[in-house]
DNA sequence: TTGATGAGTGATTGATCACTCACTCTTGGA
DNA sequence: TCCAAGAGTGAGTGATCAATCACTCATCAA
């Protein structure tokens, strides 16, 4: 068992290949995409992507996939860092957390992308699972009202709208009422 | 003045190209969409879309603007219909409205795939150009506070989300607390 | 009648990209 | 030492598409 170089193997490699995709698909979205980008990314070549994955929209679909597993993380330790432990104390704490998160922008623009393609049978299947794990894992969690959870959502789609948009950069009246009290990302 | 057969000029053409790249954008997004794809939709050859239209993007701009006339087209004669004419029934009537209105998905999709492309800066404009119309026209229509018309942008991104999702195929608890209470497109 | 202006198109081009295939290199067990 | 199995790649290929250009045809003012 030598320890200094062993090769990477494919299993190995393959969620590494994901945060790649990660990053790249968040920038350019589906079709702004390419495989070699992921690969320039991964510093692998791109006949080797399509070892690891079958197929472009595989290879989203896992990104997505990670991208969920990095919010349920931080919402996670984001409601373990709540000193107001109620059910409203815990959302809160969950929605300083997530708009904390989304400051890089990635795990924002990826849900945003895959938002745009649900036709897709995969991604909208995998857009549903993510959405099923973020709004139980907050129900459960929190122990809050199911009306409290469904603010938590909603809030968070605005907030989805303000990033994406640029609202923050606008200072009229009609910015403002978007914006008041969502913690800038 | 030959009454018969005006050839439509350039000018009186160009909304109806902007009526079909609407109806083709909002099938395929912005990179799933061909120009072939919307001069066949508005019966005309993809050589003369770009004699109406100097590219691509200026396209769906104008597809994008048009969706959001027809959107404060139907807030303002939902609120007109509104039988509480106070703050939160002229939001609710228009929340209906709204919902009412994206039920054949065309205004809705073409509103997420913009979102996914606001790193074009032509459409980053034209999507704050559209928030700034809707959130105006929302308070201004109903005189609601900041945050009765805050609300309503919010649940309108939730309702955004749950038809891309397709949340409303779900039966499970999640998905009843994302759903509860929104009216069904 | 003529000629200028604008409507509208067919054919093409240059670039891009998902995906394939035949191939080489590396590792570790017998 | 040998070899099987898997890691990893270079060089394509066929298809697609935004954008261009040289054209034809219709209209109408003089």
């Amino acid at each position: 068992m030598p320890a200094s170089t062993t090769l990477s193997t494919a299993e190995l490699r393959r969620p590494i290949v994901a945060a790649a995709a990660l990053s790249e698909f968040a920038r350019g979205g589906f079709h702004g995409t390419t495989i070699a980008d992921v690969a320039r990314e991964a510093r692998i070549s791109p006949a080797y992507v399509f070892k690891l994955f079958p197929g472009k929209e595989a290879l989203f679909v896992a990104a997505l996939e990670a991208c969920f597993d990095e919010v349920i993380a931080a919402l996670s330790s984001g409601a373990d860092a709540a000193s107001d432990q109620s059910p409203t104390g815990i959302l809160d704490a969950m929605a300083d957390a997530y708009a904390e998160l989304i400051g890089d922008r990635r795990l924002l623009s990826i849900q945003v992308h895959a938002q745009s393609i649900t036709h897709i049978p995969e991604v909208g299947a995998g857009l549903r699972e993510g959405l099923a794990r973020v709004t139980s894992f907050a129900k459960e969690r929190s122990n809050g009202s199911n009306a409290d959870v469904q603010r938590f959502m909603a809030y968070g789609q605005l907030c989805h709208l303000i990033v994406t948009a640029g609202v923050e950069g606008e200072t009229q009246p009609w910015a403002e009422i978007l914006t008041h009290g969502i913690r800038h990302p």
